[in-house]
RNA sequence: UGAGUAAGCCAGAUGAUCGCGUAUACAGUGCCGAAAGGCCGUAUAUGAGGAAAGUCCGGGCUCCACAGGGCAGGGUGCCGGGUAACUCCCGGUGAAGGCGACUUCAAGGAAAGUGCAACAGAGAUAUACCGCCGCGGGAUUUAGACGCGGGGACGGUUCUUGCGUCUCGCAGAUCGAGACGCAAGAACCGUCCCCGGAGUCCGGCCUCCGCGGUAAGGGUGGAAAGGUGAGGUAAGAGCUCACCAGCAGCAUGGCGACUUGCUGACUAUGUAAACCCCACCUGGAGCAACACCGUAUUAGGGACGAUAAAGUGGCCCGCUAGUCCCGGGUAGGUGGCUUGAACUGUACAGAAAUGUACAGUCUAGAUAGAUGAUCAUCGAAUACAGAACCCGGCUUAUAGGCUCACUCAUACA
RNA sequence: CGGGGUGUGGCUCAGUUUGGCUAGAGUGCUUGCUUGGGGUGCAAGAGGUCGCUGGUUCAAGUCCAGUCACUCCGA
């Protein structure tokens, strides 16, 4: 990933949950807190309450590489912090990504002239 | 063909594009740095499991403790072998289950001691309620025998009366005497029957009490002190016998658990996943162990310097505070960290577990924690599930599929 | 990595020590009585696979083993 970094210490899951914005989807929540670096900072949380560790490790999976994906397109400087939901199925990749996308947009994140340009060239 | 038993195996593959961890190599007057080196980049190689899980055992490794021994606590528990070790594995013994292939078993000791066994039942680790039998006694009833009283029938004897016959006395009749027979009456005796009374004796039935024998039978219970059958007995009982089961001793085969045979005593409830006894084993903690480096900041100790300045205070002492050293040591980093009781193949030893020898291979090492996404093809692509110091096991979860051996049933040849 | 605890009617808990009496209490629920009606009060009743599976025992909520879920503590 070319500019972020991720998140490791606890404060500053903490410091995002307390001050940052937030969005609720179906599968995952997302929290956006501006930082004040040139990098994009990743933190993913997924509860003991998902499932086992394979289970858990999945979710993870998918939600890193979709924000790979979108990573060209997000504004730089903030801090990501995105919370898996309990939920009765196990989302796959499609569902992430259509999802992420949708929160990414409803919390002002999310480039969507250069999407478009994108597509469009 | 169907049903089943047992032992193993696989755990999606291939290709393309993008992406991640590690190792190695290379390059850039790239970035950081005094340097070592790190970051970025490219290439190549490599990258989760049969259970990686649960953490139930056993070890390696590290640190702490430790002269030696014992107790306590904990664990194990048929026998032999394997192993670094084991609560594991292999083979066997015994028991239980299955028609069978085969499977399962915490499988030492209840005759060292203690505890517990509700309810039911006469009685629960010893008992005697009912019952059966013997002896003694009481009460009641019945039958019999003997004896007593009364009545009746029959028979006998004696006496009286009448009649007849005969004989004798008388000539004869009357008459008298005697004998015999018949009839009637009376008395006595005997036998039998009936009735009465209840005296004595004996037996039986019912009932009660006492003493003794017995444990076959009764019903209860999970369990009633061997089981079945025959003899035996007053009634019964291993009291005796046969078979079976159990115990002890001896012999036989086996390294052993144990098997088989003989002899003897004649019986000993269950529970030790109740306490316990016996034999054997056992120091504690865990890679967040442990070792090293160590920033900011700082508990504490010591030294220096100044009463000039700062804070506290009205002022002084004092305290805070200044510099240096010692020092514990946090965040963080490095090592531990993967070459190992390793894996693959072959040969040999062994019944097997396993061992030995030789050859070959290097096969994750992350640190918020790397394996993912998309597309295509295959008939389908789907279960349980993610290494965290490392091994050996156990247990649990698990879609679909494959191989080999064996058993039973049915059909055909 | 190591250690402990809990699971019993709808809810909150006893009972597990030392196995045996129909598994009990409060609250909630249902019905009836009381009241003009409701509440309160009184009486009666229903409701339990003792987390699950197996074993020991004559007999298991209780003892043993395995397993599931929840929860706490220490490094």
């Amino acid at each position: 990933m070319v500019k972020t970094v991720p998140m490791k210490k606890n404060y500053e899951f903490m410091r995002v949950y307390k001050r940052g914005k937030f969005f609720v989807g179906k599968f995952i929540t997302l929290y956006v807190l501006k930082n004040d670096s040139a990098v994009n900072r990743l933190g993913i949380t997924v509860s003991k309450k998902i499932g086992k560790s394979v289970k858990r490790n999945r979710i993870k999976r998918l939600v890193r590489e979709n924000y790979r994906m979108f990573e060209a397109y997000t504004a730089s400087g903030y801090d990501y912090v995105f919370v898996s939901r309990i939920s009765e199925t196990v989302p796959d990749f499609f569902d992430i990504r259509k999802e992420m996308k949708f929160l990414l947009k409803k919390l002002n994140v999310f480039d969507q002239e250069k999407w478009n340009c994108l597509k469009g060239c």
